[in-house]
DNA sequence: AGAAACCTTATCCTTTCGTATAGGTGACCC
DNA sequence: GGGTCACCTATACGAAAGGATAAGGTTTCT
């Protein structure tokens, strides 16, 4: 597998090299800027799995390098590589297209397993940087776990009958449990149930 | 690479197994319970180097199942598997030190990956999770003013008769905008309809 | 042993939904 | 003018949903 890593600081780029190669069996080139970068994904036959540049890099100018990069990789994934994480990268450096944004303090062993990732052609992405939800508590809905099953087809928009050969049950057993859901969601009908089950998250 | 799956559908189970041994190389276990995956996960030599859980398998009771194989797992990485993605799932598995967890709606390819990069230890999370981003412009769905009032109604519960009140119509005419609204989006029924519409933001 | 949940199935009945068919209006455009 | 489109209404019928009620099963806790 080939790598091309872009980074201006010599020993990070040593560093990654022999730790990549060694650990990863990965074949690294390395450069020192855009413009080297640029013209190594030009020539490179065949072309690398993954392409990483370094976010501080000179000729790099904000995310417009990773634009060009991006332009003259022929479709092969691009990652962003930085020291800073400030909020907003992860957006920025997905609807560019990249194939994903590497902070420095991820542990090297992971940085492995990202390369792999990205070059398969999946999207990385480090779980800090997940947005963090205004709805962290339990939601303790007093449903049983049948009944949590009944909904998940509810809520598929399947019919009882669906849900009962789903499930492996008779239609009247669906029917009560779709009741008695209904009563403890406090919803009108089946379809009310289902809205409110996606809007607390239930299935 | 050893990893057990638990599902409760036969048929995905089959598949699942195939394909992931043709195109992974995996050597996989099968179940149809968490009761099962308990107790080969306990009896496993050695440890499998990964575990997925259905969501909706009998004995899971939400995500207490998810804990209690994760207590039972040595510290080996167990991932959720489901065929919805409500939001409130990513922040709950990660909370619970899952490996991850993987929507149904996954391409296969994506799913070997993915698999790999949990069983190297890593956290896997599909990117639509990552934030809302299903915000580009959606809106064009086909619907007519009239429909989206009709749509409004259908997402609050509501009856036809009731909607043909709030609208000040007959109930005939809602229920031939309620078959249009599912035939342009491709809904089975109204709950169905409702909760595309939901997805979409379109109510 | 008993109580309490939960799960299962059933029957009867009424209401609602879903579809098909058929007709009507008004607005806009070529 | 004729065409299309969005909109409204109506009737009729089978399918599905929803309610009430009853009853047997399991597991679990007291």
């Amino acid at each position: 597998m080939r790598i091309l890593i872009a980074d201006d600081h010599e020993l990070l780029r040593d560093v990654l090299r022999s730790y990549l190669e060694a650990e990863g069996g990965f074949a690294v080139d390395t450069v020192a800027d855009l413009p080297a970068a640029l013209v190594n994904i030009a020539e490179a036959a065949p072309p690398y799995d993954l392409v990483v540049l370094d976010y501080g890099m000179p000729g790099m100018d904000g995310y417009d390098g990773l634009d060009r990069a991006l332009a003259a990789s022929f479709g092969r994934p691009v990652a962003l590589m930085s020291g800073l994480a400030p909020p907003g990268v992860a957006e920025r450096v997905l609807a560019s297209g990249a194939a994903g944004y590497l902070p420095k303090t991820l542990p090297a062993r992971s940085l492995v397993n990202a390369i792999r990732f990205m070059a398969a052609g999946e999207t990385y992405m480090p779980i800090d940087l997940h947005r963090p939800s205004q709805a962290p508590v339990e939601q303790a809905s007093g449903l049983s776990p049948r009944e949590r099953q009944v909904l998940a087809g509810l809520c598929a928009g399947h019919a009882n009958k669906e849900i009962a050969r789903d499930l492996d049950l008779r239609e009247p057993t669906i029917k009560l449990h779709v009741k008695l859901i209904c009563r403890k969601l406090g919803a009108k009908n089946r379809t009310h149930a289902a809205m409110i089950a996606r809007e607390r998250a239930l299935c």
